[in-house]
RNA sequence: GCGUGCUUAGCUCAGUUGGCUAGAGCAUCUCGUUUACACCGAGAGGGUCAGGAGUUCGAGUCUCUUAGCACGCACCA
């Protein structure tokens, strides 16, 4: 009998001994498990952000790809498990900012350079508290192939597909309208936004004959264009180009009426005036009328020359004050002090942004998402949950031309080249090396962290030419997050099908979010979070494993209570009961050598049930049905074993003339409830098959399943 | 406005292709400790499976419909 059964099961006293025999033995590494394997098997963990800690939401995405990673490992695959990080773009150099901030430095006064090197050392050491962290959740992946999305040979990588795609006409220079971010003065794509509900006054104002409506005064200095439906007969005896004389902020101007159908008739007066640089239906307005447009508000979001007086403040100081000069002049008809509308902000930030009209690299969607709708059709990839499908094609059939450029410093950055002709007229060059000739300027941008991201399955695995991306591309599974459904996966496929006509994997699996006890999201702000290390450290990380895959079909978001994960802490405690009991029932017991044509009936029977058991758990799994297959393993090795078999034979294995059979059958049950367990509970289990008495055994991470 | 999901025990949720008496964890109640395990065992209570209609020999499961909730997307001059 050993010692340490005695005591009930303490995880925090092996854990980190059992990953260190882990990664000792090499088993995480493909090319270094034991037997001939043939099939391999891969999954390209997505990359953690650099720049904080591991939270809620994490637990679920390692964990699910690591309970599918040892068990196809035990099933006889070469399995990687790829780890990696991703430098987080934008929403790194925020954090690393912030840290500034704290410090009383900031990087006006800093060079690009200067702040790039110091977010690099910022981040390495990031790095490595996260990969200390994604070991303490039992991740069985492979640290001797680790990715980075700033190594060099990844970042030439980016910028050849960027050049790639450009010869191919896939991206092209546009001055369109995007969303600025004032504070940290870079552009975003629209998934990088959000809209946010803010109540504030809507004005009324008398603009000529009209009456408009507005939320935004301070952006009106430059409006000369009234719009209305064509069909509204309120206004039907105005007619497109007809002018007319209005008295406006500075003074007289003439204005132009236009029909337009994106007018919507119910709503403010029906008319209103256009402001096509700051407004993004309104810049298409003004395309499809053939209008000109002018700058009103700059990038540190205070207004312009053309503001008169007002130039140089801030948009929010200024309206107060512009509403107030238009009040004087009698323009004010009527102010409604409480409109609710949706503002948009950064995502990450929270920052109001403004929309701008600027010169951007963008990538033209259609050609690619029509790639990946055609992979679709063609059942070339599929998602374990349905309902996902038809937000992917709804995104597909809905994607806007992409803004890939990025004004920050912590980014790969383009490789393109202006030249200055005169006027407004510019030189581009697409290419990693300075073109002859004087007067080159290298672009300053850098790459939307997504267009990194987006190649990574192929960039992680050393795409084209490295063996690895041989061997296991195109990768079997992906597993991630369901709010990435349109933000990163279809970009992947996209990425790998224009570049290698391959999809990047064939089944993707999305995991809902982890929520508080209330069913709320967790934010640092609300104070409700839990982080999965602290889950591990007072339940154990097997016990929390089990929490995060439990109770949840795929997609569907989970609410997380400590009261859950307590519960897998017993049955861990369970477990290591059951296995003293049969160690102490068995001693001496020559599992090996036990002839089993002494089997009676009985016992077969019982033996002929677990392997239909474990048939029906294996098929579980094989179809990504964890939640199910942990919970039936945990019933079978508690309501099985433990009140069935065990209660059944405790008499016979305890008494002076031992009943070899029923020792067999014990320690067979144990055997394969261990094994079967692995995946979900990899450390009890391993610490457990120490002490099975086969000899000559290995690690029962590579145990035969 | 468009889309997706949800509504099953007091709470949180499973129930895979329709098929034994609808399950689990937690919570509640009763009994039990020289017993592998009190981080336990034996047992109990608790459900018109949101409402309605339909398909079927049979519906928690499929179809339609009503209501409520959540999330996503679009618009918000």
């Amino acid at each position: 009998m050993h010692e340490k059964y005695t005591k009930p099961y303490d995880a925090s006293l092996i854990e980190n001994s059992i990953y260190k025999k882990w990664e000792e033995s090499g088993y995480f590494n493909p090319d270094k498990l034991p037997g001939k394997r043939e099939e391999s098997f891969c999954i390209v963990m997505p990359p953690t952000n650099a720049n904080g800690k591991l939270h809620a939401g994490h637990g679920s995405d390692f964990v699910i790809k690591d309970i599918i990673g040892r068990y196809q490992r035990m099933i006889g695959k070469k399995v990687l498990l790829l780890p990696s990080t991703d430098h987080g773009g934008f929403e790194t150099q925020g954090v690393y900012e912030k840290n500034l901030q704290k410090e009383g430095r900031s990087r006006f006064g800093m060079s690009k350079a200067q702040l790039y090197d110091e977010i690099y050392t910022f981040v390495e050491k990031n790095i490595h508290n996260i990969e200390n962290d994604v070991k303490k959740l039992g991740t069985s992946c492979d640290w001797s192939r680790n990715k980075f999305t700033m190594q060099k040979d990844i970042i030439e990588k980016v910028k050849d597909t960027f050049i790639k795609m450009y010869k191919d006409g896939l991206i092209y220079r546009g001055n369109r309208s995007i969303h600025w971010n004032p504070k940290f003065k870079t552009s975003l794509a629209d998934i990088e936004t959000k809209f946010e509900d803010k109540t504030e006054p809507f004005y009324y104002f008398k603009y000529g004959p009209f009456e408009i409506a507005t939320s935004r005064p301070e952006t009106k200095f430059g409006d000369k264009y009234v719009v209305m439906h064509p069909d509204d007969k309120r206004y039907s005896n105005w007619k497109e180009g007809d002018t007319f004389e209005a008295e406006w902020l500075n003074g007289k101007i003439t204005g132009t009426v236009l029909k337009d159908e994106a007018i919507d008739m119910e709503f403010g007066t029906g008319v209103m005036t256009i402001t096509p640089w700051h407004d993004a239906t309104d810049f298409e307005i003004a395309q499809r009328h053939g209008l000109d447009y002018e700058q009103i508000i700059d990038l540190d979001g205070r207004l312009m020359d053309i503001a008169g007086e007002f130039s140089g403040m801030k948009v929010h100081i200024a309206r107060p004050k512009v509403v107030e000069k238009l009040k004087e002049k009698g323009l004010v008809t009527k102010i409604e002090q409480k409109h609710t509308h949706a503002v948009r902000v950064c995502e990450r930030t929270g920052v109001i942004l403004e929309p701008q009209l600027m010169e951007q690299w963008f990538v033209k969607m259609k050609p690619l998402t029509e790639l990946a709708l055609k992979a679709l059709k063609e059942k070339r990839f599929s998602f374990v949950s349905k309902q996902f499908e038809k937000t992917f094609r709804y995104w597909m059939e809905n994607s806007i031309d992409w803004n890939i450029s990025r004004q920050i410093a912590w980014g790969i950055t383009i490789p393109a080249w202006f030249k200055n002709k005169g006027e407004e007229n510019e030189e581009i060059i697409v290419s990693n090396t300075k073109p002859a000739g004087d007067g080159w300027k290298q672009d300053t941008d850098t790459f939307d962290t997504w267009f990194s991201s987006g190649q990574w399955p192929l960039l992680a695995l050393g795409y084209p030419n490295n063996s690895d991306f041989k061997n296991f591309f195109p990768t079997d599974v992906m597993e991630t997050g369901r709010d990435l459904v349109f933000k990163w996966v279809p970009k992947m496929i996209m990425f790998s099908l224009y570049l290698t006509k391959e999809i990047p994997f064939k089944v993707i699996y999305l995991h809902g979010m982890v929520l508080d006890r209330k069913g709320q999201k967790m934010s640092k702000s609300k104070g409700n979070t839990l982080s999965p290390l602290e889950l591990s450290d007072e339940f154990g990380t097997d016990a929390m494993r089990m929490s995060f895959i439990i109770g949840n079909t795929p997609g569907k978001d989970m609410p997380l209570t400590t009261n859950k994960v307590n519960a897998y802490k017993k049955f861990a405690n369970k477990l290591w009961n059951i296995s003293r009991f049969i160690y102490s029932n068995t001693e001496n017991f020559d599992f090996d050598n036990f002839d089993t044509s002494l089997l009676e009936k009985d016992q077969l029977n019982k033996i002929e049930e677990l392997d239909e058991f474990k048939k029906d758990l294996s098929k579980d799994i094989d179809e990504y049905r964890l939640y199910l297959a942990a919970e039936k393993i945990y019933h079978f090795i508690w309501h099985e074993l433990a009140d069935k078999i065990i209660e059944d034979t405790k008499d016979s294995v305890i008494s002076e003339n031992k009943d070899i059979k029923n020792q067999y059958l014990l320690l067979k049950f144990l055997h394969e409830s261990l094994k079967m367990l692995h995946p979900f509970m990899p450390f009890i289990t391993e610490e457990i098959w120490k002490d099975f008495p086969i000899k000559d055994k290995d690690l029962l991470i590579v145990e035969k399943w």
